[in-house]
DNA sequence: GCAGAGCGGAACGATCCGTTCCACTGTTAT
DNA sequence: ATAACAGTGGAACGGATCGTTCCGCTCTGC
């Protein structure tokens, strides 16, 4: 319990800059695991007062923002940084795996429709799926992705392997890797493959829960 | 308004009997809609009132575990005659297109959760289980399906497409049928494949949803 | 020492929902 | 005809849940 560092430390402001970590960390555990689960809850996980959490969100809607506008601004940070990588199909699946590894597509999809999205999280959902879209066009450009995909199909990949849960989160981690391999594998260019079914998925049917009433 | 059958068909026992499969049916697209829905809306869907509910059910508990069991009885009768096709890939994929599209899924793996399981189920349930074991065998035997592919893998498929919905449930379906075709094409034999990762998944680690604790 | 930032957690108030209850309607049997 | 009743609609009740507020305490920085 003694805190042995040389700056200044067991100061109140110390404690508090702690709990602003702490308190972000347990959001995102519980959440993660149950979307509607109550504030108490967080609290609890985090091992402070519920005022600690008021203290820094005006209510339950201000901290569920912030938890899924931080997973929007990773996933568009990932997706800059694959869009740097030299091999297209390298790229896109390197990409997908951190996403669905990182569980990043839970914080901003499973926890759409718990608030009331800002107009600033639209835009920066709109900017994710553009970098998104480059990174298929890349692909699909290079060869290595089969030609009848589109970038819906990468949006209902993401959701298809955020519904993979076991009560064990690091198994969920492992088997969400095993089903990412399953779809990537059926989403490589192979010669003689049947055409993929019904009209594809367009962007505005697919960001419903981005939409503002 | 006017009924004009044959049959005996204004009388109150005939009213009585439309209502049970329209109360089903309400309970159906409700419940799939959301599964944690107030018993108020089903009522409110079928077009009756809270006491017909009441009437045929001791509570929303049995209409749950109803839905459910019917689920699980349409599922294994799928099962059954997928079995009988002679083709093992035919069989298997066309059990699982028409398990997606008839939405059976939802109906045991949503609702699950929603009610404690009799033992009559968690019965229904590895009855069902092992019917799709044998598919996944003959698939296997057959060549049709990656060898390294495993029971385990279609339950992982089936919640995954589960997962996917639009507002619209019609497009829905299509949605789900595009989805369904990617996984198939990643789950058959293709020489070079590079091995699926991590652990399969076995099934005492997907069936907890079945526990009765 | 003292002012106050930061905190824990009880208490409050609103909402929601499962269930019960009762008055009413049409049917069937006497 | 009329009594008894199965079937029904929907208001009302009671319990549970949860977001939020509030008050008293602690410990720090001056």
């Amino acid at each position: 319990m003694t805190e042995t560092d040389a700056a200044p430390l067991s100061g109140r402001k110390q404690q508090a800059a702690r709990n602003d970590t702490v308190i972000l960390d347990a959001a995102r555990e519980v959440f993660l695991a149950d979307p509607k689960a109550p504030i108490a809850a967080v609290a609890a996980r985090a091992g402070v007062g519920i005022s600690a959490l008021y203290r820094r969100y005006s209510g339950k809607e201000e901290l569920l923002r912030r938890l899924c506008h931080d997973g929007l601004l990773l996933f568009t940070a990932r997706a800059q940084t694959a869009l740097a990588e030299a091999d297209p199909w390298q790229g896109l699946t390197g990409f997908l795996q951190e996403i669905v590894d990182a569980d990043v597509h839970s914080l901003t999809v499973h926890l759409a429709g718990t608030f009331t999205p800002t107009p600033e999280m639209g835009a920066t959902a709109r900017q994710a799926g553009e970098l998104v879209a480059r990174l298929v066009q890349r692909a699909l450009a290079g060869g290595s992705l089969r030609p009848d995909a589109v970038l819906g199909d990468i949006t209902l990949l993401l959701e298809s392997c955020a519904a993979v849960r076991v009560p064990d989160p690091a198994r969920t981690r492992e088997l969400r890797a095993r089903h990412l391999a399953l779809l990537l594998d059926g989403l490589a260019a192979e010669p003689d493959r049947t055409a993929l079914p019904g009209p594809a998925p367009t962007a505005p049917e697919l960001n419903w829960r981005w939409r503002t009433p």
